[in-house]
DNA sequence: GCCGTTTTCGGCCCGACTGTTTTCAGTCG
């Protein structure tokens, strides 16, 4: 529970040594933050168990580092980062989080002009203050309220995997509290949406003052907005709202139906009950005074004509309520239908984990085989491999693969395309993998005409199986960059290319009406995690759910099937 | 501040891109 707190901290230590210009202690400290991001385990738990020591066990956690954590742990605060946060009493993870924006820019920012957040910043762009900055002009200037802008649309919302974790931890907790049968996350969590704008928590309890007041109570509770016997609303300590609801048995399923959404869903949904001249409310379908339905989803359904109840990713009144009502809706893929996956980085390059722990890790999941993805040699910051390395990693999996008799390693990479279209390894060596997945990792700011001509020329390349992440986007965070996706969908289709879904949470790319329509084209798809670490394989859920959003039945997906099959469909 | 199949001291990821400059600082991945 405590590990993002941690991590977040970490972080904001790394930038305000950067602010200062101290040399190599930012990097270290952001190894940490990503490395206590990537555990499995929660560090309070590490420390109540190991101690110090324990904590310096942790990858790129020395004593300096464990000693802070140890203190902020016992303390919950850290002396020397207070007395760093007086220099620069600055909203940096907010500022940062604007592209553009950096610790230089941050330091300037408030020494100069006393910007200590995003609305500072934009009132003095807006008044023409930023270009007497040093380095900085009207370009800059316009790029940071663009920036600003588009921050803004994504509304403060969380990517679901930041806050999904969170919200389990939460739910697991509730549970032990005396008296409580049940707690259900619902809203778009439950609808696992791709971003959350707070969590939505349903509880079923006699006692319900046991439950709201242990809700109230939490440690990762920054902010009580307001707490009554069956209603808690608070701000929680990583920026998002959380509200709870207590209910009675009886009216669990109306609750749950109600607190699920979507609202178009929902509008729909009552408007067939009104038409039978009854009325649905989060305490149930009644008529009058007389209740008809109110337990279980499953019943308020099937009393209003619908024999199947929609699942909750497709609750967005897109044509589910109509198929349902018809007995019609398709046989969604399965959380656990997935037998490998396809993208994956170890240490080789960026990855946190060697070849064998993440396989290892594979195995534990019950895949039957996993494609080994590092980088290539223009992705220069990640140390991307050239033929050599990629001939050497080549040769160490074949060496691996004698210890592992229940899943098979797949020779890979995920290989960089240049602007042209070609790829940064020879077709030789391409050759030699099991599996070649290509993606774009530069000039994200070609036109839209440049930008679909390098991938739809990259895609009839005879090596190239996958299209990785097709549109490059990163939530919150960075834009698709401009590509024509039916250009694409109807090249993969002449071409036997493959598109990825990118289970990553910041990822999610193909998103959902991209995978509709490549669906609809006949498009062979897979669905992987792109995992920086071992914690990281487990995104499998992310990248499933987009694929139901979407109304893929296994059949859809290429990597449902096992190895022999799966390597049939490749090129 | 972290780390070690050359090292317990002395290295540490580095090239592309952008916008600002007239040789380079800041940001990104």
């Amino acid at each position: 529970m405590k590990n993002q707190e941690v991590s977040k901290i970490l972080k904001e230590f790394a930038e305000l040594y950067e602010m200062q210009d101290e040399p190599f202690k930012p990097r270290a400290f952001e190894r940490a933050s990503e490395s206590v991001a990537a555990l499995n385990r929660d560090v309070s738990e590490i420390y109540k168990a190991e101690g110090l020591s324990g904590l310096e066990k942790i990858q790129s956690i020395g004593k300096g580092i464990a000693e802070r954590i140890e203190e902020y742990l016992k303390t919950s605060k850290i002396k020397e980062y207070n007395q760093l946060k007086k220099n620069f009493p600055v909203d940096i993870a907010e500022l940062s989080s604007i592209e553009g924006v950096g610790p230089k820019l941050i330091k300037n920012l408030y020494q100069k002009l006393k910007i200590k957040n995003v609305a500072d910043l934009e009132k003095a762009a807006r008044a023409g203050k930023l270009k007497g900055l040093p380095r900085m002009g009207e370009k800059l200037e316009a790029k940071i309220l663009k920036g600003i802008e588009f921050k803004r649309e994504g509304g403060g919302r969380f990517a679901l995997g930041e806050v999904l974790p969170v919200a389990r931890m939460i739910r697991e907790r509730l549970l032990k509290i005396p008296g409580v049968e049940a707690i259900e996350i619902a809203g778009s969590i439950r609808r696992f949406e791709e971003t959350v704008g707070d969590l939505d928590f349903l509880a079923i309890s006699e006692k319900p003052e046991h439950i709201t007041e242990a809700f109230a109570k939490m440690s990762d509770v920054a902010h009580i907005y307001a707490s009554g016997d069956t209603k808690v609303l608070v701000r929680l300590k990583i920026g998002i709202d959380a509200d709870l609801r207590v209910l009675p048995k009886k009216s669990f399923g109306a609750a749950l139906q109600y607190f699920t959404g979507s609202k178009d869903h929902n509008v729909e949904v009552r408007k067939l009950a009104i038409k039978k001249g009854w009325s649905l409310n989060e305490y149930g379908l009644t008529q009058g005074k007389k209740i008809i339905a109110s337990a279980s989803e499953k019943e308020i359904y099937e009393k209003l004509g619908m024999p199947q109840v929609p699942p909750p990713e497709i609750r967005l009144n897109k044509g589910e309520i109509e198929a349902a009502l018809k007995h019609n809706l398709p046989r969604l893929i399965g959380y656990g239908d997935l037998k490998g996956d396809l993208q994956t980085q170890t240490s080789w390059t960026d990855g946190k984990n060697t070849i064998e722990e993440m396989v290892r890790e594979a195995e534990k999941i019950g895949h039957e085989y996993i494609a080994i993805t590092d980088h290539t040699k223009s992705l220069a910051m990640t140390g991307g491999a050239d033929e050599k390395k990629l001939e050497r990693q080549m040769a160490e999996i074949d060496k691996l693969q004698k210890k592992f008799s229940n899943i098979k390693i797949l020779k890979s990479a995920e290989v960089n395309i240049m602007r042209d279209g070609s790829l940064d390894i020879d077709d030789k060596t391409l050759a030699k993998l099991d599996v070649v997945g290509a993606a774009v990792h530069s000039l994200f700011n070609l036109t839209k005409k440049e930008q679909t001509e390098r991938i739809v020329h990259v895609m009839s390349n005879p090596n190239v199986d996958i299209l990785f992440h097709p549109t490059g986007r990163v939530i919150n965070k960075r834009k698709p960059y401009e590509v024509d996706i039916e250009a694409i969908i109807k090249q993969a289709k002449r071409t036997g290319t493959i598109l990825e879904i990118d289970g990553h949470p910041w990822r999610l790319d193909l998103k959902d009406e991209h995978i509709r329509l490549a669906r609809e084209a006949g498009v062979k798809m897979v669905i992987d995690t792109d995992a920086h670490s071992v914690t990281e394989l487990h995104y499998l859920e992310y990248g499933i759910a987009q694929a139901r959003r979407a109304w893929c039945t296994k059949d859809d997906i290429i990597n449902t099937r096992p190895l022999k099959e799966f390597l049939s469909c490749l090129k």
